[in-house]
DNA sequence: GGCGTGCCTTGATCTCGGTCAAAGGGACCG
DNA sequence: CGGTCCCTTTGACCGAGATCAAGGCACGCC
């Protein structure tokens, strides 16, 4: 990755002719909805960048001139609070689609959680073909239903749940976040560092560390590394996430 | 209101020909994207409905059959969890659209909180008139945005907000939701009890009122009355809510 | 290999908001 | 008018999770 930053153009960071119809993020993203007439002029809208882990990809109060979607790794979305308190909202991966809300100013911000890949669109542009792409349009809204009904569930998380909830809740609803990465059934994978979970959840890095240790000790899960656990008994997980017992 | 459930027949709480082009709610609502060609069959597609403090709209779980449009009075929206535990996802007044997520259950709870009206319609057919009408599909689909916005707002304030901090917003907040009630500035109605803003807030009926009180022992606001109260230094209020000072 | 730097874990203590309990207070009703 | 019900307020105490403070561990760099 390091040489790639010492060539003197920044095509390796940033290049056009994408090549949507082999795009490997297509099936999963609202790109599949648009149809084959229509993809010469998706492609030609589409800029493809890498991003470096913690690489800002949107800036709060910023100008709302991009959209983008997510074409590999991870990305957080979050808000913050003058004293920099913050609240991650979402974890974003690969077919997702980011930055699409109204206002002529982003209202939170997004940076790569681990090296990832996105399609930047210009809004206005992207405006035009959801106009003239109905199939489009329709996916966009059921995505931003789907989100809608998530939130509601990170409400009820955030505002109900005890520490141990949410943990376990989280565990179970990360690994369908992410279709890319096909991990095997009761392996969850975790990009994001403690941090980064506490903030998602409402929580402290302590209180995370301390609700994984305790899962671990019982065990309903088991650290494989820093990164990955496995799920011993998804049964009781999912008692836990309900608050059930 | 009380004569009118003794009536032999329900047309008091339903009737069709509910008359859109007259309809009060129309310019607060999606349907005014509907255009006068299509009003015809949006009118005869409504059912519309009174509802009692407390009536139910939506009941977690069941079929997800219809959706509606709030045409006066004002609605809460909640989840639960097994034991009781309540989070109120939002509040929703006249103009407002409830209904279209996606699954064919609802994956949430809806109540009157005062006496409201609303039109019921049968998301078979409202999809189909969507189809038909893409000025409304964009309408809704700006909506849906404008609700995940807010979402992440709720996000941060349960996630990262003290108790003071989410009374203040809260009260910053609802005043701009309900745009029937034309209140003079300063004023904010309170149609809901302490019990639900709570739930709505992530903090108990105690800890509403004990903040509540400490909002006026400082003069910030003055309690009219119980679901009535003025804020006298919105300057105050607003730091408190973004957490200056 | 030594060592610094981040990130994570663990322990001790504190605090904000929750819980439990009781006392207002207003609306409606007989 | 007095009574009852329900909601709200207020007070005393408690506890889950935050804060403060050490270590521990892995990885990269000199």
């Amino acid at each position: 990755m390091l040489e790639l930053k010492t060539l003197p153009t920044d095509c390796s960071k940033r290049r056009r002719s994408n090549a949507c119809d082999t795009c490997g993020a297509r099936a999963l993203s609202v790109c599949g909805s648009v149809d084959d007439a229509d993809l010469g002029r998706l492609d030609a809208m589409a800029e493809h960048e890498s991003f470096a882990a913690g690489d800002v990809l949107i800036r709060e109060g910023d100008s709302a001139r991009d959209v983008f979607n997510i074409t590999s790794g991870s990305v957080r979305v979050y808000k913050l609070l003058a004293d920099g308190r913050r609240q991650i909202t979402g974890f974003l991966f690969t077919g997702d689609f980011l930055g699409l809300a109204t206002g002529d100013t982003y209202v939170f911000s997004a940076e790569a959680v681990e090296p990832a890949s996105a399609c930047r669109f210009r809004k206005t542009e992207y405006r035009a073909l959801i106009r003239d792409c109905p199939t489009l349009e329709a996916t966009l809204f059921d995505r931003a239903n789907h989100e809608l009904a998530a939130a509601q569930n990170q409400m009820l998380l955030l505002g109900r749940k005890t520490a141990l909830e949410r943990i376990a809740t989280f565990l179970l609803d990360l690994p369908s976040h992410d279709p890319a990465r096909s991990t095997p059934p009761g392996h969850v994978h975790l990009p994001m560092t403690r941090a980064e979970i506490a903030d998602y959840l409402g929580l402290t890095i302590e209180t995370v560390s301390r609700v994984l240790t305790r899962l671990k000790t019982q065990g309903v899960i088991r650290l494989v590394s820093l990164s990955e656990l496995r799920v011993e008994q998804p049964g009781v997980l999912r008692d836990l996430a309900d608050g059930v017992g």
